[in-house]
Formats: C-alpha cells, structure tokens, sequence
DNA sequence: CATGAATGAGAGTTCATTCAT
DNA sequence: GATGAATGAACTCTCATTCAT
C-alpha cells in the first residue's frame, strides 16, 4: 500500500451507523447498494483493509468508482454497509431464541453443525469477521456493534443452558453464563485457528459439548446406553 | 524497454525470512533495531497494518524515516521483524514442557493464569496477535509461522494433559489432542471477545479446568473434600 | 510473508510496446496525451535523462502531476510515448522512397538540406535523439526500434543510390549499401559534432555528396560545365 | 529512479575542472583517486549518468561509500575527474602530429585502424563517450572540453590532408578542413550506429579513405597497378 | 584515513475524493 | 444517474551528503 485508505480523514463521526445519508431508496437504488456491499464484502476477504480499494470494489460491483461515491458518501460508509450486512448475516444464521420442538441438547449440536457448514461454505464470513474483529479492537463503535452482537447470541445460548440443565439434558453445576462465553469465544477461536479446514472444528465442538452434557446426565446415559 | 532505471531494483525475493542480512551487527545497531521494531510493535497495536506507516513509526523511535531504512530494508522486512520479536515473546511466555515439579493440573493452572496477566500487563500483544492472525488468514508464509508457534504451543499442552491423565488429576477420557485444541481456540477467542478486559477470561478458563479435571478426578474430589 | 500489501504491484511486463493499454481515447483525451508527451519530450530536451522529473513534465502540461499518471500508467510508459513520438516525427521528416519526378542527385541533396533545416528549426529534437541513442546502447529494445528506424532510412538512401548509379549521376563504383552507412553515420555525428550551428553541417554534407556523384558523372560534368 | 543525482543541485560552479580542490598528492592518494575514477568510469558505461550512483562506484572501487567522499568533494568532482580521464585516453590514442616517416594515406588508414581496434578492444569507451557527449549538449563547459578536444583532432586531421594533397596521395581539390570534419563527425557516428559491432565500420571508413584518395591520385593508381 | 550512522530533500506512485458534463 | 478527468495529500523508498568516532 502506498497511499493508505485513511488518507482523508475526516472528521470522524465515530461513524460506523450514520446511514440514512442517502434517503432515497427507491427499489432499484437499494439493490445497487446491495450489489456494492457484496462486493466491497469479497473484497475485504480477499484483500483485507489493508488492501482495501474503492476502485477494486467499483470494478467488481461492475460500475465505475466515481459512480460508487453516488451510492455511498465515502470509504467510511461504505464500510458501515459490510459491518451492517455481516451482522445481519450473523442474526440469520443463528436461532434467534430456544426451540421448543427439539431438546437443548439437540439445539446446541444443530447450532454447531450450522456453524461448521457455514464455514464450510462461505469461509469469507470468517475471515471478514477476524479482520473486523481485529479492527473493532482499535475502535469503540465497531466494538459496540460487536458487544451488542454478542449479547443477542449469548442470549440464546444461556436460554439453551439453562432449559439444558433444567431438563437434566446438561451437567447441573453449569453456570449458564460461563457456558456460553466459553461457546462462543471457543467457536471465534476455532475459526482462526482452522480457517478453511471446517472440518477440524468438529472435534474440539464436540468435546465442549460432551462436556456440557456432564458424564452422568440424562442424555449423556442415554446415548451411553444405546 | 526498461525506460527509468532503478526505480525499483528490488528482485524481490518473496521475503519472509531472509533475515541475517545484516548480520554482523554492533551492539548499538541492534539495540536501535530493537527500538525500531519496538515502535512498529507499538504502532502496529494502534493502529493496525491499515494505518502502519514507516513515519509515524520512525517517529514513534525518535529517528528520521530513512534512518529506519538504513536498519530495514523496506516495510515488509520492518514487519518480518516484528513478527519475528512477538513469535520469540511467544515462545519466552511459554512453558517449553511440562514440568515435574508441578502437578499437571497445577501446570496448566499457572499457565491460564500466565496468560490473564500477560493480557493485563501487555494488551497490545493480544491485539497485534489479532491483526496477525487476520493477516495470517490471507498469507501462507505468516500462516505457516503461526502453524508452528502452535504446534509448540500444542506440544506443551497435549505433554501436560497425557502427565494429568496418568497422574489421574485429569478426566481418563480425555484426548489429549482434541482438548489441547480446544484450551488454544478458547484462549484465542477469549483474547477477542474480552480484549482489555483480562479479568473477564478467568470464569471461562477455570470452567475449562474443571472440565479437564473432570468431575470425578481425584484432584477435584481432593479440592472437594477441602 | 508479503508484508505490506500491494505496494508495488505491477506485473512488470517487461513494457516496450504494450500500447494500445488505453485504447477507445475520447479525442480530447488524445490530445491531452500528445501534450504530455510534448512537455515530456521538451523536458528530455532540457535535462536529459537524469534529469527528467515527472513533476516537471506535469508543470510543463499545465496538469497536476498525479494527472499525468491518468494517462500514462508511469515513467515508463511515458518514456515510451516519447519514444514513439520521435519515431513517427523521423519517417515523417524522411521520404518514403525514392522520387521519380526528381533526379537522384536532385533528391539527395534535398534530403540533405531538409535534415540541415529540421536542426535548425528543431534543434531540441537531435538532443532528445542524442539522448535516446545513448539509452539504446544499454536498452536492447529501444536499440531495436533505432535499427528499424535506420533500416527504412538505410532503403531509401540504397534505393537513391541505385537510382543515381543507373541513371549516370552517382559514380558507378559506389556500394550502395556502403554509401547508406556512411550517409547515416555522417548525418549522426554531424548532429552531435556542431549541435545548435546546422548552418556548419553544410559544407561536409556537400562534400560527401560530391564524392558521391564522383568526378566524373555525368551530373558532375553537366555542372562543371555551366 | 527514485531520488536523483541532481538532488543538491549546489551552486553550480560552472563544474567540469576545478580540481585541485585536494593539494596533497601523495602517491597513494593518487592511485586511489585513479581506481576511484575508473571504477565511475565502468558504472558510467554499464548504467549511464541516469543509473549512476555513488554507493556503486565505492562498492566497485573496493571502498565505502563515505570514503569515497574524503576524495572527491561530490558527485560532481568525480564526474570531472571521469572526464579528464577520457580526454587524456583520447589524447593518448589519437597521433599528435603527422609522421613523416609515414606516408599521410598510410597514416590516415592506420588512424582508422586504431579507432576500429580501439572500439573493439574498449567499447565503453564509446559508450562514454556518447553519454558524455549528449551531456555536452546541455552543458556548456563540457561542450568546451569536447570543442577544445576535437580541435586537436581536426589539426591532426587537416595536416594530414594537407600532407597527402601536397604528396599527391589526395585528391587535390580537396579542403582539409572540411574533409577533416567529415572524418570526425562519421567516426563518431558510426560509433553510434555500430555500437558494439566494430568490424562494420571498416567498409564506411574505408569508402572514406577511397574518396580522399581520389579516383587518379597516385597512391589509388598504384593500388590499381597492383 | 576510514566508516557506520544519520539526514533531508525529493522522486515516483497511489488513492479517495470531487466536479463538470 | 453515471462517468471521465482531475486533484492533492500522503505514501514508500532513494541517494548524495555529512558527522562523530
């Protein structure tokens, strides 16, 4: 990189969700902008911030880069829109509460089976989020965004936990709290640690999983006794 | 027709670890070098390779910006350097094997605690490990320096967790392997979810020490008894 | 690892005659490009080589500089366009081939004063040849653009001798190939040997040319006649 | 070319012979000042004015780049001690005066020998010498030493005619001066156009000869005789 | 005498951004 | 709405030169 991304700096209105910029969503708009965010998206996969163009992005988007500043006010906002889009994606994939229909226990291997497919099929999820990780890191806004992200799915977890212990599918000493950070700080880390190999996540799930379930539960004996 | 000369001589020769090319070095130069990589270290934690700039850098060092030339060749062999210094504080922070004197499950104790005062003392380390990794993800060269920094990581673990498990101090079911995997994703992960606050790191470590142990190893019956 | 990221990211493709890289010019476009090589080649005039600044060429064209790098995607590339510039202005300034209408001895003595008053007119232009011819000696390909250049020169004058031989005005034991050479080494040294006095060019170029016609031809003996 | 020579233009002392900066002469001194001046006098050849650096010609001359400072003010200074050296190998390769123990054709063709054998032998030279000459068209005193050089040339020259007309060797209409002009100027341009290719000069220089001699002086009747 | 260290001016290049069309 | 042209700030890197040792 020679000249940097940061070159304008701007007076940085601790930006990171200052949309609305642009009011005018008329239906064809907002798909553009969709289109730029996907491809602003690929390219922070592959290129990280650090190589992070707005020419690049334009070309993939299949537009020109002056055309680009049409549909967002700058670099910043454009950026706002991928952290917007990611966690989006990040609330899809995850169940928003505990399902009633299947047992905790079943609940949290389906989540941990939807997390290694998703690596499996779009590993520059997780490549984006370390980078904006990383990045959130440096900055408050991001953090916060991340926090509050984290809150929704530490939610669903300690639902999970407690209706686990409660139904004596999951070891009775848990901490339902200490659980899910230990969840989802284990799943962050595998992702770095296996970037692309999804599959090696599987083990390592599967023994934190054991041992929620604790040796003598319920399920833990049933599945024993089969 | 080559029409500028020597614009840029530079065979480029992939880099990565063509170090010793200033071998010979006095000690006042390799203190400076010190220094210099200290400043990218500090910069690099600040502001992430998105905002490393060899200026702010020399600045940071007290030194003109081509002064740093003189001691790196260029920004990639200033960032080898860096990766260089924390790869070697990796391995300084930690224990190169299992120690006899110590029980395993005290050894591996120590070690979580190790690490929660790193994480207090010197947050930059965890958040430039982060920008590393994120970059690691996108570079084979750096990715494969992180692969054996963690097979050594890893070796140490899998050593003490095979010690507890004869010791009977940790869970007989255990594979060492796969619980190795996991204390390294987890730690990986907590430095992320709970960066700056190191405090936050300590309920999921000792939850995950409990179930090493296991519920029914004597070391915890023993601890139960008291 | 490959630290930063694209710093210098051009394929390198070894360059010399990849034009057509900006093919569909706008004509407004085009004219700004024939400008840029115009103050490029004024430029090389003035300061040669080692003294050629991109920032200079852009003040001369009344553009900023890094607009200059809109257009020619370096110093190469620009380099090139000059190349190509004086290449063209060379066949213009030169006849295609021999002129029936007029004598041989006629045409040659034309060619000659042409060359004589293009240094007048031109002087900057025999500098920048000066220049490039002196590149040439280290650049293989720009020396394969002067040895096409010179083989066309070389057939017309060939051509003219031949026609000059036939036709009774040239004397008829001239190798026509040898008395090229010569015609074309003479008018290069000339060029260096009285730079900015053409008028002094005159007498060695007459002189040359008798000797051409010899003593005896028949054009040499209708002249000593009168 | 990132940074250039011309970077500290200084005030330009008219350059090009202001030696004696450096009185004290001893013997050592002045050999290394020699190998200094040739190792420039090489990368000059290799790289040209626009590639030549001063770290180069130390490491070529065997010494640091600082010492090489200690005898020469600058840049400058050795460029002139570059060209002194050339024009006293010119001097030194060119006959002073006419022999008179040798016929003037004799002499005349051993000159054109000598050039060819010389150009063959050391071909920088003339890769120099262009370099140099091109740089006398900007600048004025170079343009002088050049002038005063090639003045002796031509007295040798014009002698040498005059001595072949006054032996009817020559062609008597012929005018010394301008014939020795034509010598200089096509030697010089040949060197140009067969650069590194020495044996193709012979034909042109001996087409020269040809027509100094005349087609009825004595020495063309004698040859013919034979 | 010689050198390692340091400097500063400036080079080519990049890139987000703006503006007129 | 879209684009080609233009900008300027900032970047990495180079090099002749100087200075303390």
């Amino acid at each position: 990189m020679k000249a940097s991304n940061v070159i304008h700096p701007k007076p940085k209105t601790t930006s990171t969700s200052n949309k609305s910029l642009k009011p005018d969503h008329s239906a064809k708009s907002n798909e553009r902008r969709r289109e730029i965010v996907q491809a602003a998206y690929q390219t922070l996969a592959e290129k990280g911030f650090e190589g992070l163009r707005m020419r690049e992005i334009a070309k993939r988007a299949g537009i020109d880069h002056s055309t680009l500043h049409y549909y967002f006010s700058g670099k910043e906002a454009l950026i706002d829109g991928v952290v917007d889009h990611i966690v989006q994606d990040l609330a899809i994939g995850r169940p928003a509460t505990q399902n009633v229909e299947v047992g905790p226990r079943e609940q949290l291997a389906g989540h941990f089976n939807a997390l290694i497919r998703q690596m499996e099929q779009t590993p520059e999820m997780f490549v984006v989020l370390v980078e904006l990780h990383s990045r959130a890191m440096r900055e408050p806004a991001l953090r916060a965004i991340f926090a509050k992200n984290d809150r929704a799915w530490k939610g669903f977890l300690v639902e999970t936990m407690e209706a686990g212990i409660q139904k004596d599918e999951f070891q009775a000493t848990l901490v339902p709290e200490v659980a899910a950070d230990v969840i989802i700080s284990l799943v962050r880390g595998l992702s770095i640690t296996f970037a692309g190999r999804a599959a090696s996540m599987q083990r390592p799930l599967e023994q934190l999983l054991h041992w929620i379930e604790g040796e003598g539960s319920r399920s833990a004996a049933q599945r024993a006794r089969r």
